[in-house]
RNA sequence: GCGGGUGUAGUUCAAUGGUAGAACUCCAGCCUUCCAAGCUGAUAACGUGGGUCCGAUUCCCAUCACCCGCUCCA
């Protein structure tokens, strides 16, 4: 098969009902996506799968579903504030734009461009005719603050008073919970807070698709424990979120781990596992070690202390936080980029395939009456039967091939064909999306029959 | 946000200063007893907004979106 492009898999997403682009009818708004009736369920079935590996099967594990918008203080804390809002510059003649900060500080390290108003700075770089790095010229545009939080307000009135911001990440809501899930589900270290939800960042995004969004959901976890046990955890949930990944059918070879050299102002270490997408390796995991910072800086900000008494030594502490994030958007690319394939069939044709993990599947089985006429009653009242336990599609159109076909770009592990034998012994066609083998199937063994292979 | 390119049915393409053709897809019907068969029919587009012109899908401007490069990604 040739190379897949990600033009092809926008294309392929949109055909099939995958994912569609925002507010397309207007002409579409930049970065944003809309998924479609087969890429909905897909994202929601990759949610359940993570709910399951990291909530369900886990000790001590527990989900909450924070609020989006916080008290601003929240993000004075996290230093969200502080860190998010660049003060940027253009240069005129080259058009390469500039950090003021940095432009001054690379300029004369004594200047102390930190501690100086917009104003300040915007004065220095005239006075001291500051050359661009790039071009040698002196010529900018004014100071524009590049703030990477989306602002709202909250009342009638648009003062500052009443700013509230979208969460730029998810786990300040579980870092302002921690007491109450700890004292709540009467719970001891180490123990985990996991959230499933949208953040929001107003990047200028460089598009590959639904990789780098504005608005975007991640499912992220955070650990609280000991000092002194963080980096073991913090090596094995290096570990476990690869193996998640695996188990959802991503192969070794196009997973990678990237230590990162430049740390965030919160992380001790930090590691990403990247997938090799058609475009190049991209982030899907984030794993870091936060420390104490995250609930030191709480405890500084709220006055509320944050210490947990540890039961058998009496010792009172601010717990460290290992988190494992993944994007939800992000692993559904990789799931679609990993999972599309084109088949040359023995006779030439090509056949699209989808060869996703059967507990993602958007629909579990497709039923079809071979023959319209004589087989769908039959067909419908065992749609009846499996749509109680499945997602199932009702098929009648067009030739068994071509049904055969739709089934295989959407993704469906197994098709379910009605035919005479139905009707006089009871036994329908089971045909696997994988292998394109065909097997027979008394009617009621076929629940079993599909639970045991869609599970995970 | 900057520079360059692109924008016609769901998709892939075509034509044109006098409002657009096709293929595939989709839908309906006929036929058809297991891997995109065939036949008949139907639906469906000039990204948006201005300007020039008797008349603009076509020329000009703006805007929006997409692609490439830069920038950004605590």
């Amino acid at each position: 098969m040739e190379k897949l492009t990600m033009d092809k898999l926008v294309n392929v997403c949109k055909t099939y009902g995958f994912i569609f682009q925002g507010s397309e009818i207007y002409g579409g708004l930049a970065n944003t996506w809309d998924y479609g009736p087969l890429g909905s369920r897909l994202k929601n079935n990759i949610k359940d799968a993570w709910r399951k590996r990291f909530i369900q099967e886990r000790a001590n594990a527990y989900e909450v579903d924070a609020a989006i918008l916080m008290h601003p203080r929240v993000w004075e804390a996290s230093g969200h504030v502080a860190s998010f809002s660049d003060p940027l510059i253009d240069c005129k003649h080259c058009k390469v734009r500039h950090r003021v900060d940095n432009l001054i500080n690379d300029f004369d390290p004594d200047a102390h461009a930190d501690g100086m108003s917009q104003d300040e700075m915007m004065a220095y770089v005239k006075e001291h005719k500051v050359p661009c790095p790039n071009c040698g010229e002196s010529d900018y545009t004014d100071i524009r603050q590049f703030n990477l939080m989306f602002e709202t307000h909250r009342g009638v009135t648009e003062d500052g008073k009443n700013k509230v911001y979208l969460r730029p990440e998810n786990a300040q809501g579980e870092y302002v919970n921690f007491l109450n899930v700890q004292r709540s589900m009467r719970t001891k270290l180490p123990f985990s807070i996991g959230q499933v939800g949208k953040a929001f960042r107003n990047e200028i995004t460089p598009g590959n698709f639904t990789f780098r969004t504005i608005e975007f959901e991640q499912m992220e976890y955070q650990t609280f424990c000991k000092e002194g046990t963080d980096s073991d955890l913090y090596a094995y949930f290096k570990e476990y979120a690869k193996k998640f990944f695996m188990d959802l059918g991503l192969p070794e070879e196009k997973l990678r781990y990237h230590d990162h050299e430049k740390l965030a102002h919160y992380a001790k270490e930090a590691c990403d596992i990247e997938y090799d997408f058609c475009f190049g390796w991209g982030e899907i995991n984030g794993t870091h070690n936060r420390t104490d910072y995250d609930l030191s800086r709480h405890q500084e900000y709220s006055g509320v202390s944050q210490e947990y008494l540890d039961p058998t030594t009496n010792e009172k502490f601010i717990p460290y936080i290992i988190e494992s994030t993944v994007g939800a958007d992000r692993l559904a690319l990789a799931i679609l980029d990993n999972a599309y394939c084109e088949e040359e069939l023995e006779n030439g044709e090509i056949r699209e395939v989808m060869k996703i993990h059967p507990f993602l599947a958007p629909y579990k089985v497709a039923i079809f009456p071979l023959n319209k006429k004589l087989h769908s009653e039959k067909a419908n009242e065992l749609y009846d039967m499996l749509a109680k336990e499945f997602t199932t599609i009702y098929d009648e159109t067009a030739s068994i091939g071509k049904r055969y076909r739709r089934q295989d770009i959407a993704g469906t592990p197994f098709c379910v064909t009605v035919d005479d034998n139905t009707l006089n012994y009871n036994t329908v066609t089971v045909r696997d999306r994988d292998t394109m083998a065909q097997e027979v199937v008394k009617v009621d063994e076929l629940v079993d029959y599909i639970n045991k292979r869609i599970k995970f």
